[in-house]
DNA sequence: CACTAAAACGGAGGTGCCTCCGTTTATTTA
DNA sequence: TAAATAAACGGAGGCACCTCCGTTTTAGTG
């Protein structure tokens, strides 16, 4: 059953640097989708999301896999149940909450981008709201998902701080923790019709008291 | 529209107790139910506990229902939502632990009424564990149903520990915390199959260990 | 006791969940 | 490029959930 060695002298694929990449893989292997697999995943957790935040958590799963173009037994090959999918669009969601610090960073004078992250920590918080009862569950079971998304979210934060009070945009004298804290309020306001704006002047307020004295 | 006042004199019903009895209740009412209302109630209650002790708290209510005698529709009147149902059925078993207690020290001696009840107590634990994840979530929802049962349990324990050392059968140098510490292990032990013999064993041990040194 | 209003019953039916498996498609091999 | 094979697709079917409303039962009244 060995496959004898007839002229393979350069194997087709899979050089060195990929067997290396593979073998990395293999430790906690997330598995290498085949193409079209990875497309309709990709364009489930879109929809997914979308959906979630439209009508919360309990959307119609059969819904969201004919909106997304697939069938309903592809969407649970992919997310055996609904947690599955709620975490992968919450991962999702905070992924794209810090991708998008580093965005703004650069492209933003430093103030600025830490006043349109905070904007768009609102709409996270949104999201959280949206999925209240199933995130409770999934971050007292699996604190994983806790400890990794709280990290990345206070770090993405605590950088675009400390990046503005270098650059003397906001004052120097405040604690990334005390920010975040502050923020908390939007969790905790009450989940009127006029949230989102409120919690938009929120945001600004807030900003306008770390301006306040600052440096440049 | 007014009623005129003939012979009025005696009201056929609602006397005047009756008529405190009824403000009363207005205060926080869970309504006087019709005789078969409440029969029909209680069945499901009871077949429900059962229902979930045997297959968890995904037992079907449909089949609970049936169970019960009675459709489908009169289970949900009742109990609009799965959690409604759980948080009854986990009230009543906390009542019925409660009321064992004082029931076994009515009847027992003090040291053998602490242990047959923290022998009831561990099948308290099972139910606990059965209903895990809704219990979770309707505990950390419902914080006066946390509050209100954990209370309760203490407290039944306290006086039975405080009795049984009044009474010189065990050790008077213990504190019902402690005591309700140790038996914190019975929940947190794996689930294994001989759970039951081993917590069991755990009762034992313990209750030797508060017997030791009694004054009589 | 007969009557009636109010309350409770119960199950048909519409919807979503999820499994299972025959069909289709991507990738590999010759 | 064609054939083979591994992987993914997708929807039919069966089950549970839950609502809605016509029917039945209870409790009060004359």
């Amino acid at each position: 059953m060995v496959q004898p060695p007839i002229l393979r002298s350069v194997e087709k694929k899979v050089p060195d640097q990929e067997m290396t990449a593979e073998a990395k893989r293999d430790a906690h292997a997330p598995k290498p989708l085949r193409a079209d697999a990875q497309r309709n995943r990709d364009r489930l957790v879109e929809v997914a999301a979308q959906a979630f935040a439209t009508d919360g958590v309990d959307a119609s799963l059969e819904e969201i896999a004919k909106r997304a173009g697939v069938g309903i037994g592809t969407l649970y090959r992919h997310f055996p149940t609904r947690e599955h999918l709620v975490e992968v669009v919450y991962r999702r969601e905070v992924e794209g909450l810090c991708h998008a610090a580093e965005e703004l960073a650069r492209e933003h004078p430093a103030d600025v981008a830490l006043e349109l992250w905070m904007q768009r920590f609102v709409d996270y918080i949104a999201t959280k709201r949206g999925l209240a009862t199933s995130l409770r569950l999934l971050l007292t079971t699996n604190s994983t998902l806790f400890s990794d998304t709280s990290g990345r979210v206070s770090g993405a934060m605590r950088s675009l701080i400390e990046a503005a009070a270098a650059a003397g945009k906001i004052r120097a004298d405040v604690d990334a923790s005390d920010v975040m804290h502050a923020l908390g309020g939007i969790y905790s306001a009450p989940n009127t019709p006029d949230w989102r704006e409120r919690s938009g002047r929120l945001v600004k307020l807030l900003m306008d008291g770390l301006r306040f004295g600052a440096r440049g």
